[in-house]
DNA sequence: TATAAAATAGTAATCATTATCATTTTATAG
DNA sequence: CTATAAAATGATAATGATTACTATTTTATA
């Protein structure tokens, strides 16, 4: 049975207010600031407890430690190959490529995980400077 | 400047035998056959390098250790939630997601990372057997 | 064949994450 | 309220995957 616990809370909180898909380490360091004892081991426990439930997502980039993300509505993430920010895509649904995955496949697609990746705004125009 | 190595040579040349995606240490494992003293961290060089040059690719499914393929046609993964198994689908390109990801986004797209999931054949079939 | 650059094997180190466990907190019941 | 049991915590050790280091070997070239 689930009790509750203020450390989970303040981790699902901090990461309602973030819009920037902050790594374990951060949500950490930022709340030390509240629970000056909290062990890094419970914030990647209520984290991955967190993402069991469905309240946060766990976003596995390939690129360094995993990103955590407050926003369960569904929308796609874009990753910067220069700077390694994750920012979040304001676009219509693509849930219909599940469609074409399944046609011809004897297994059943249920979800898919997708990453855009490139070049963001703020490295294009620091590219341009130099 | 790159110089050959017969290490690498048979790292590509046994990836390319390979359909089933094999992690750094399962690679290792089969390469020990040919060169008995070869080290993991060869393997693991060799295989970031072959990633960089786009000879091969690097999978990082988030789960378990990266994977690798030789495989370097356009072509999509399955990844099955229960026996973690990674399959290659035939299903016609999605590129135009691009497009859809791109629009209003003042980065630039340039590529997509896709996995889709579910549960494969095998691990349906079994758990109807039960 | 001599030489320099690159690659290797062996091993240590690092990074991210998970596990362990004694102590504390939370929920429930008397 | 207090007692109790289950769950969560903090502190720390352990693990798994990967990268770094270095003396030696291999490869390409002159």
């Amino acid at each position: 049975m689930l009790k509750h616990s203020r450390q989970r809370d303040s981790i699902k909180n901090f990461l309602m207010t973030r819009t920037d898909h902050p790594t374990a380490e951060t949500i950490y360091e930022n709340l030390r600031r509240e629970y000056p004892k909290i062990s890094l081991g419970t914030v990647y426990r209520n984290l991955s407890l967190l993402t069991e439930i469905g309240e946060i997502q766990t976003i596995s980039t390939g690129v360094g430690p995993d990103r955590f993300d407050g926003n369960m509505e569904p929308h796609y993430h874009f990753i910067c190959k220069q700077c390694g920010r994750v920012i979040d895509l304001e676009m219509q649904g693509i849930d219909h490529i599940n469609l074409l995955a399944q046609h011809g496949f004897s297994g059943t697609i249920e979800s898919h995980t997708v990453f855009f990746s490139g070049r963001c705004e703020k490295c294009l125009s620091e590219s341009k400077i130099k």
